[in-house]
RNA sequence: GACCAUGUAGCGAAGACGGUUAUCGCGCCGGCCUGUCAAGCCGGAGAUCGCGGGUUCGAUCCCCGUCAUGGUCGCCA
């Protein structure tokens, strides 16, 4: 039996400013050296900072041309002020004086096969994607995971706050919600099961539960594309809720949702805002346009004819967020009404107009973030609605039970994180915002 | 899946009417530098020009095939 101490604090951040002329003892990786004639200076990367530590050679017993990039050090030195230009650096307003590095791990081979030390890392995207767990280490790709997390954290966090319920669904499905063909298959022993596309069923399920509800989670899209916007397995968050408006009160709530993240994002990733040159948005004004009047602003303002298709073409997305930019003024366009045929069976219409439906996508600079919408919430209108679309009903059983007995008017909506932690780094692929993408060729790492 | 591109050193690129030793930057190796700013200066090593076939006296370059990658589109978050 060995008791172990229960640690009163687990984080290894430093309190700089209060050991000003003290001494300290660091542990992190060698993210560049240079070394000049008298000593070094020595970028640790460490949890919490990226940190630059100064060696003179003859304050050091270690030959510093022994250190090679990426070699874990212990180092112990002197906290002192200074004044650094290199935004890759962080804090910049401190650097350790060095009495004492020690190497704890060396690579086994030096150098890296790509140059993490420099500005921009600089090589294709199969590169960056085949030597992921070294191209992660380069000051800007880790910040694209720093927003991301940033996104993600802040996303539970205000729905938490505003009295919504986080689920975990499972990944593991009976059945899709979207359809047949994009849905991967597993072998469930020996029954057949599918990998969720969404968790559109299990969080319906629980509004009946806990009336607000959401999930940040995997879902898998089995489809054959293979564009910069698509990955076969992303991040959805997602929201459902019941509503005592109409399916406008979605709208709002993701506004409010993604200005949290935003003014968050603004307080907690300076640096990386900086490193990155983001341009941290905010909806002070929420635009919507149905479906419909998208398409005769594209035909008058741009003299495109799309008015005969039921759907919205990357071309006409990105038209429609130019047009609104200019204006309105806001990178944000949420476009409703949606024509029903084009929506899930769940998907609610309006009563007095069929033919639309109760839903909307959020296009963010151009491309779409959100699908969200009201549900169907009788279990009468199911009942018709699946059969109407030649569904069987009884396979769906154990979803329809909620509806069968008594569900509340409700919606919801699922953003997709890489989508957006892409738009706001100003990434060309959305792949690129996925620490470990799946794509219909990548399977590792 | 369709169409269009691209495969040249560890990485990113240039190249040529089809003709000696294939060019540049980064990295690497050696040297220099008492404060660097994702360092700097000098020198050096490193390439079966994706793979298979064809045309040719001769192919990294032209042709055919093949594989891989990227872009646009279908579809979607």
């Amino acid at each position: 039996m060995k008791e172990l101490e229960l640690l009163q604090n687990v984080d290894t951040a430093i309190n700089f400013t209060d050991n000003i002329d003290k001494e300290i003892e660091l542990t992190g990786q060698v993210s560049n050296i240079r070394i000049l004639g008298w000593g070094a200076f020595i970028i640790l990367r460490t949890p919490r900072y990226t940190i630059q530590t100064v060696a003179d050679k003859n304050s050091v017993s270690l030959d510093l041309s022994t250190i090679a990039v990426e070699s874990t050090v212990k180092v112990r030195g002197v906290v002192k002020n200074s004044n650094i230009k290199d935004i890759s650096i962080y804090p910049r307003d401190i650097e350790i004086s060095l009495n004492y590095i020690e190497t704890i791990s060396a690579p086994s081979i030096s150098p890296l096969p790509i140059d993490t030390t420099k500005k921009e890392l600089n090589i294709s995207l199969e590169t960056q994607f085949d030597l992921r767990p070294l191209s992660l280490r380069h000051p800007k790709l880790r910040s694209i995971f720093k927003i991301s997390a940033a996104i993600f954290n802040e996303f539970g966090n205000f729905l938490t706050n505003n009295g919504f319920t986080r689920i975990c669904s499972p990944k593991i499905v009976f059945s899709g919600a979207e359809g047949g063909a994009n849905i991967f298959n597993i072998d469930y022993f020996n029954k057949k099961a599918f990998l969720a596309q969404s968790p559109q069923f299990y969080k319906q399920m629980m509004v009946g539960v806990f009336g607000r509800v959401f999930e940040t989670g995997p879902v898998f899209r089995a489809e054959k594309h293979d564009t910069s916007r698509h990955l076969n397995e992303y991040i959805s968050l997602d929201i459902e809720t019941a509503l005592s408006g109409g399916f406008e009160e979605l709208v709002q709530i993701e506004s409010a949702v993604l200005n949290s993240i935003f003014s968050k994002m603004k307080e907690t990733c300076k640096y990386e805002i900086d490193l990155l040159n983001i341009e941290v948005p905010e909806i002070t004004k929420i635009i919507t346009y149905k479906f419909n009047e998208i398409k005769e602003i594209i035909f008058q303002e741009y003299k495109k004819d799309f008015r005969g298709e039921n759907d919205l073409c990357p071309e006409e997305e990105r038209l429609i967020s130019k047009f609104v930019k200019e204006k309105h003024n806001s990178d944000f366009v949420f476009v409703t009404h949606y024509p029903t045929e084009k929506r899930p069976f769940y998907a609610a219409h309006d009563p007095s107009a069929p033919k639309e439906s109760l839903s909307f996508d959020l296009l963010f600079r151009g491309l779409e973030i959100t699908t969200g919408g009201q549900r169907l919430h009788r279990y009468e209108d199911y009942i018709a609605k699946m059969s109407k679309l030649g569904m069987n009903v009884e396979s769906f059983e154990s979803y329809l039970q909620c509806f069968k007995y008594g569900m509340p008017p409700h919606g919801g909506l699922g953003l997709g994180l890489e989508r957006l932690t892409s738009l706001l780094c100003n990434l060309s692929n959305v792949k690129e915002a996925s620490l470990f993408p799946r794509d219909v060729n990548r399977l590792e790492p």
